[in-house]
DNA sequence: CCTGGTCAAGTTGGG
DNA sequence: CCCAACTTGACCAGG
């Protein structure tokens, strides 16, 4: 069993940097390159660190932030990798994580946000998704991610059509992007029960947020959820795991806590040594280490 | 320097 | 009807 880390730390130094568009479109072409080129180049630094503490801690997964580099499918001061001053030195530190992450067995995967809609009734909004998502497959590639985990969309009224339009969809994908393609139940549409059939169906594996599931709950029991969950992977299976914020009798259950209670911690869970468990906890790397020693797991 | 309004993109549901 | 919430800070203009 390894636990994942997503995107940032609590308070190891470590940071990713992004931009804005609105600043960006205001500057030369010339000047547009080499900020960027900047930005990556220390993204790609900092990644490195990320799987260094990684592995010291023996947090065997993390999740890379979608912003790794900035504004890359942005329709005005989006950019080739190829174009930026720094080239040859990114794709080389990109082939170092890549190289590293295998060697020391850190699991890498990816979220792209809630812009990626694949199963939107607007054509010109399932067109950026697919841009969006061919981007997080060209960077998983790059770096050896193995996931690309979206949500299903929206209900619109009609989650039966608005599973289809998602079926329909998945054909304009390229192989490198479906598959690594995995769908997660969210917390006011689409439950696991919504998901297991068409995920065994269409061969898509199913990450299972239980936090979702409790917020937004069918018929079906955490432990039936955990089985069919894992028969849909061909690799090792993904979970996520948080904590509500004010606890579960507030007014919002939905908002992430900066730890994790070890109640929420599924039991059912306690029996799979093959699994991934993502923990989306604002205190981040340490919450990691905190649960770990609450399960006595080290 | 430091502060605080703002940030490409979609959808839902609470106020 | 509008806007916060979602992964959530981090960016950067202006003082």
């Amino acid at each position: 069993m390894r636990f994942g880390l997503c995107c940032l730390f609590y308070k190891e130094n470590i940071t990713f940097k992004t931009s804005k568009a609105s600043f960006l479109s205001k500057k030369e072409l010339s000047f547009r390159r080499k900020y960027i080129s900047d930005i990556i180049f220390h993204n790609c630094q900092n990644l490195k660190k990320a799987l260094v503490y990684c592995f010291e801690n023996n947090i065997g997964s993390f999740r890379v932030t979608s912003r790794f580099f900035p504004l890359y499918t942005h329709p005005e001061v989006g950019y080739k990798i190829e174009d930026l001053q720094d080239a040859m030195n990114i794709f080389d530190l990109l082939k170092d994580i890549k190289v590293y992450a295998k060697e020391k067995d850190i699991r890498l995967t990816m979220h792209p946000d809630q812009f990626v809609v694949l199963n939107s009734p607007t054509s010109l909004v399932v067109e950026n998704s697919i841009k969006e998502l061919e981007y997080h497959g060209y960077l998983a590639d790059l770096i050896g991610a193995d996931v690309i985990n979206i949500h299903a969309g929206g209900a619109y009224n009609d989650k039966k059509l608005a599973l289809l339009r998602l079926k329909d969809n998945l054909k304009y994908l390229s192989k490198p992007v479906i598959d690594k393609l995995t769908l997660e139940n969210d917390d006011r549409s689409f439950t696991p029960s919504d998901l297991l059939g068409f995920c065994t169906k269409e061969k898509i594996s199913f990450v299972y947020d239980v936090h979702h599931h409790r917020c937004l709950k069918d018929s079906l029991s955490e432990e039936e959820v955990t089985k069919r969950a894992i028969a849909t992977w061909n690799m090792e299976p993904l979970f996520h795991l948080s904590s509500p914020k004010d606890g579960w009798e507030a007014k919002n259950i939905k908002k992430h806590a900066d730890f994790i209670d070890v109640k929420d911690f599924p039991k059912c869970w306690k029996k799979y040594k093959n699994i991934t468990i993502e923990i989306e906890a604002k205190a981040k790397e340490i919450a990691i280490l905190q649960l770990m020693r609450d399960l006595d797991f080290s």
